[in-house]
DNA sequence: GCGTCAATTCGATAATATTCGAACTATGGA
DNA sequence: TCCATAGTTCGAATATTATCGAATTGACGC
């Protein structure tokens, strides 16, 4: 990944309407939720909704696909785990600058950690 | 955290010269760089530099620090800690979605990773 | 075909961000 | 005090983005 694609990513998730969304795709796992769900989930005009799915969706972040009248949007996992090796590559000349990154092992454990809430 | 201020980070960190910025910190590690040296090594006019070095420090992902003449920026490690944690948390209904970045375990053995360059 | 529901696109407005030369402030040395 | 250097702030043009009602497209059942 390269510093336009990252930027690009970040940006995307840079605006508070469209963060919601991501991450309200991200906890609802691959299965997702259709947009009409995520408009309704964050009290936001279907059309607002729409511009910024259509966003996150141009760049990858995530992706619809159609179920009869519905479109279901899920999070691209993969996209998310590309951006943060981006963030963290080479990072902090070997010291252990994210320690609770590090705690986090990106399975079932971390839904126990005190992630700062 | 919350969404508003994570989607403060991230917007700061949407930008190419901010993105830039921040990565040639982070890979700079604790030691930082001064102003000059930045907008140097990325070709920016100072004016320019100057403009994103207080937009990520005002976000709280770098800071500053005067040194005589110069002023040593660094990237606030912590903060990107946090923000990951925050874009990562409660993911995925448990499923292992992050294989790069567990893969990383933030210290040493990062350099070596087959990061996806 | 027609009505209905899900979702998108259009369009016009409003707000916000970016750029960077020039002027300015702060620091340190002679 | 005066000069040089590091860095910031000002300012004004430019560009980009967000908002969301209304119109439109697409899918389905009857």
């Amino acid at each position: 990944m390269e510093i336009k694609d990252a930027a690009q990513l970040l940006s995307a998730l840079g605006h508070d309407a469209r963060l919601s969304i991501f991450r309200l795709l991200v906890e609802a796992g691959p299965a997702g939720l259709n947009a009409g769900a995520i408009s309704d989930a964050l009290a936001m005009p279907p059309a607002s909704a729409s511009f910024h799915l259509a966003h996150l969706s141009r760049v990858g972040l995530i992706q619809g696909q159609r179920a009869h009248r519905f479109i279901h949007y899920s999070a691209n996992f993969s996209s998310m785990d590309a951006l943060i090796v981006f963030l963290t590559r080479n990072c902090c000349q070997g010291e252990a600058c994210l320690p609770l990154t590090a705690a986090c092992d990106t399975r079932d454990t971390r839904r126990a950690q005190p992630a700062g809430d």
